[in-house]
RNA sequence: GCCGGAGUGGCGGAAUGGCAGACGCAUCAGACUCAAAAUCUGACGGGGGCAACUUCGUGCGGGUUCAAGUCCCGCCUCCGGCACCA
């Protein structure tokens, strides 16, 4: 057989396959359907190997789902609105759509020449008119249900990228794309009301099994919810009342001061009259110029003024003076909180420094703290003191009967408070799906008629970088008719974040052609949820928990039948390179192009899945590479050899090819059990190079061999090998005398137990635990001969003289172990 | 601080409570070759021993068990998320 030349087998195959819609699917009621997706790419411009590794995972699945008889939807698209393609129209004067399409091009160019098992008539891109029209009505559902909403607001605005951000795209205080420190601005900006459901996104986390720990724990932290009371302190001599929101409603006799937000509106009523008004005005702008990096910085000073004011205790009536400061957020709770030294950290640290009076209400288990030893706040759980009625209760039984008593009284009531904010969504940028929106001087905000959609982005527009959306220098765009009046009216000039457009792009994917409807049911239904999810971990919060909120949203209109798109997440890990991350800027990125080019696809499948595990990072590595490389030129010999072997009919198999055929039905076990769900693709693949390697020394010891026995390897072996490395296997299987048929569309291999018997086995022989020899023993001896035979190996008898025998353990087809004293 | 995950050879990594280190990389040796590369075969945790063999060994300290990388208790370190959220 000619030599193994990877890159003329795979560019054959890949013809072959695109020509003959190899991986085209439809519904089909009668088979079980299995939906492998990978998170669709950004078109940046080429694929790295995260791309690559992503892929690779998920092709395996879909090929192994394929094989074993499921109706397999596995298809690509891009996510293709987003902020490269305008700067580059900014940088370059390169349209964005040219920009985005030509690096599509390329991308997909790329992702063909990995042998990928897609359905491309299915290919979704989130740019183009007959996508985003849909995305455009999904927010009109949105708005109808009251969950799509302008509202002016203190937004978190990027410098550089001159637009807003969700507060999940800021990490640190910084802009998660390019890093640079976020400011504060009032606009007035759309939003979803994610809040609305952040119950049901928290509570649905429990049922989700297939969901790596450690993403539903950052979804839960990031939702943050918590319990606790909301109540009322009344302002002295004034008609005013200031809602509070704690945990610790136990520790309410500790209040001695309160404290607002410096953004909190009743404070400029309170500081009326206040000689230091202008003082306190002052701080007050100071602290909302800081950004969020200086203002949460952990050696952030607790800073803060009197406001002049004092607050109403609601059990006792004492006078509490109410301070403003710079550690109480206004977003959160009511921006007010009460403040007790005693037991809260901050109150203490703040008390200490403005020498505010600190009182002792919760005590420990054997009474011991004394409040003149305290260095710190106790903040855990006890037993109140001098708390009125409530002395004697334990934290648990205070907090009840405390907001029992709050109700009561009218003043205040159990609350439930969520971390989470809701989704700011506008961006004042050109490149992304037009809200459809009109803006009329006399109806306010008016949804354009779903039958004017889509809003198209036109194409006459200024790339100038400035603070608004390039969408208003386009005259013919901007002005338009108010569909409710008929008047002048202008329309939205922001758009979308194109995290919208990538929370549904799942749902297209079962009905990718419909022009009425973002997705038939009845398609959605038969496809949906997704059972295996593959993607990177930075999307841990943003697109997977945005994509959650959309599915419910959509479940609640009965669009779709499921709560959760997802059932099974796989997380990738990173590919590493000397021991960080592959960047341009440390110049050690090595290009899947490059790797495909010199040793083939398969070559760079197989070392990505066999190198690690699939949730770990992975360290690229030149020789492991080399090794993948070997292997296959090493199954590419060997299947050559064994069709050149001459071969026997003799009645039965002989003992080397009896055990060559046991270990091929134990490795089909093994490969079965790991990609079941499990996906070890890593031991897979071990357990075929231990056969490859068998198959080796067969031919090294004998020139012939049993003509069934080698048709069964050879073929099992292509088979085995087919999802990981789909050319060369694709190309071997053709080389056998096999009826015209893709090693692809065969079945499955299943498992000969006859074949995996043994007549006999070797087991460890321990004492006290310690290996001291080995035996070989026929399977069916029984465990008193077992026994007996291991007392009486010459290797034990120095561990066993002058000793007794306590006891005989024994495993079957394990160990046996002889305990002595 | 709270939550989650992980610690095994020179390296990537294997091990339903049952012979720790499968498989691969690197290294060394042998075969083939005039030679090299490629290829095939073998060795390869540390200490001691010519050897048969022996002893220690899965982050640390205890425990359960005939038997622990694996189970339990107490720590340490690293990675990730959240964090002035009241």
């Amino acid at each position: 057989m000619e030599k193994y030349v990877p890159q003329q087998i795979e560019k054959k195959w890949q013809k072959i396959w695109k020509e003959t819609d190899a991986f085209a699917v439809k519904e089909d009621p009668n088979k079980k359907k299995y939906y492998v997706l990978e998170m669709f790419p950004y078109p940046s411009g080429n694929l790295h190997m995260g791309h690559v590794r992503n892929y690779s995972i998920g092709d395996v699945i879909a090929r192994f789902k394929k094989m074993q008889g499921y109706n397999v939807l596995h298809p690509m698209g891009f996510d293709a609105f987003g902020m490269p393609a305008e700067n580059a129209a900014i940088k370059h004067g390169i349209p964005p759509a040219e920009w985005t399409y030509s690096n599509i091009d390329n991308m997909t160019r790329q992702q063909e020449e990995l042998g990928l098992s897609y359905d491309w008539d299915r290919k979704v891109l989130t740019c183009r008119e007959d996508y985003y029209k849909h995305t455009q009505k999904l927010f009109e559902i949105f708005y109808k249900r009251g969950l799509a909403y302008k509202k002016e607001a203190k937004v978190n605005w990027c410098e550089s990228c001159h637009t807003v951000l969700a507060n999940e795209q800021v990490e640190e205080g910084r802009c998660w794309r390019c890093k640079t420190p976020v400011v504060k601005k009032d606009l007035s900006q759309w939003f979803l009301k994610i809040t609305a459901y952040a119950d049901r996104l928290l509570a649905d986390l429990d049922h989700m099994p297939g969901w790596p720990e450690r993403v539903k724990t950052m979804q839960r932290n990031w939702i943050g919810r918590s319990t606790g009371t909301q109540f009322s302190f009344k302002v002295e001599g004034m008609d005013e009342t200031i809602p509070v929101y704690t945990t610790r409603v136990d520790t309410l006799y500790g209040v001695t001061y309160m404290v607002l937000a410096p953004e909190h509106p009743l404070v400029p009523k309170l500081i009326e009259g206040n000689p230091e008004a202008d003082k306190i005005r002052e701080f007050i702008n100071t602290v909302k110029n800081e950004n969020d990096i200086d203002r949460t910085s952990e050696a952030a000073e607790k800073l803060g003024m009197f406001t002049g004011s004092y607050a109403l205790h609601p059990f006792t009536g004492e006078r509490v003076p109410i301070w403003i400061a710079n550690y109480v957020l206004y977003e959160y709770g009511t921006g007010a909180v009460m403040a007790v030294p005693a037991h809260d950290e901050r109150d203490w640290a703040f008390a200490k420094k403005y020498d505010l009076p600190v009182k002792l209400v919760v005590q420990n288990d054997d009474n011991s703290l004394v409040l003149a030893d305290m260095d710190n706040a106790y903040h855990t759980d006890g037993h109140l003191v001098d708390s009125g009625e409530f002395t004697g209760l334990s934290s648990a039984e205070g907090r009840k009967a405390i907001t029992k008593k709050l109700e009561e009284m009218g003043i205040g009531e159990e609350k439930v408070n969520y971390r989470l904010r809701d989704w700011l969504i506008s961006r004042q940028r050109y490149w992304g799906c037009p809200i459809p929106i009109i803006n009329c001087p006399h109806c306010g905000p008016v949804l354009v008629p779903e039958e004017d959609l889509p809003v198209v982005l036109p194409k006459d527009v200024d790339f100038v970088a400035g603070a608004t959306s390039p969408l208003e220098t386009s005259e013919k765009f901007l002005h338009c008719k108010c569909p409710k009046c008929g008047a002048d009216a202008v329309r939205e000039t922001d758009t979308m974040d194109t995290f919208i457009d990538s929370s549904w792009y799942f749902l297209r994917y079962a009905d990718p052609q419909n022009a009425d409807k973002p997705f038939d049911r009845e398609k959605a239904d038969y496809w949906m949820p997704v059972d295996q999810y593959i993607g990177g971990i930075e999307h841990a919060i943003l697109h997977l928990l945005y994509s959650r909120f959309f599915m419910k949203v959509l479940q609640d209109e009965g669009l779709v039948r499921d709560p959760e798109p997802f059932t099974n997440l796989l997380c990738q890990g990173m590919v590493l390179k000397d021991g960080g991350k592959m960047s341009k800027s440390v110049g050690n990125v090595v290009s899947p192009e490059e790797i495909v080019g010199k040793y083939g696809a398969d070559t760079a499948r197989l070392f990505i899945l066999f190198t690690a595990p699939p949730e770990k990072d992975l360290a690229w590595s030149d020789q492991g590479v080399e090794g993948s490389y070997r292997f296959l030129k090493r199954v590419w010999a060997i299947v050559g050899r064994y069709m050149d072997l001459s071969k026997t009919s003799a009645p039965e198999l002989n003992e080397d090819e009896k055990s060559l055929r046991r270990r091929l039905h134990q490795t089909i076990a093994k490969v079965t059990e790991d990609l079941d769900g499990k996906f070890n693709f890593n031991t897979a693949i071990s357990s075929i190079m231990e056969l490859v390697n068998a198959m080796y020394l067969y031919v090294e010891k004998h020139d012939s061999i049993h003509e069934a026995c080698a048709r069964e390897l050879v073929r099992n072996l292509l088979i085995l090998l087919a999802p990981f490395v789909p050319h060369i296997t694709e190309e071997l299987w053709q080389h056998l005398d096999e009826p015209e048929q893709s090693v692809h569309d065969v079945k499955w291999p299943e498992v000969d137990k006859s074949a995996l018997t043994v007549d006999e086995v070797e087991l460890a022989v321990q004492v006290n635990g310690k290996v001291r020899a080995t035996m070989t023993v026929p399977v069916e001896m029984s465990r008193e001969d077992i026994a007996e035979k291991a007392k009486a190996l010459p290797e034990l008898a120095k561990h066993l003289e002058g000793k007794t025998l306590v006891k005989c353990i024994v495993v079957p087809r394990r160990v046996v172990n002889l305990v002595v004293k």
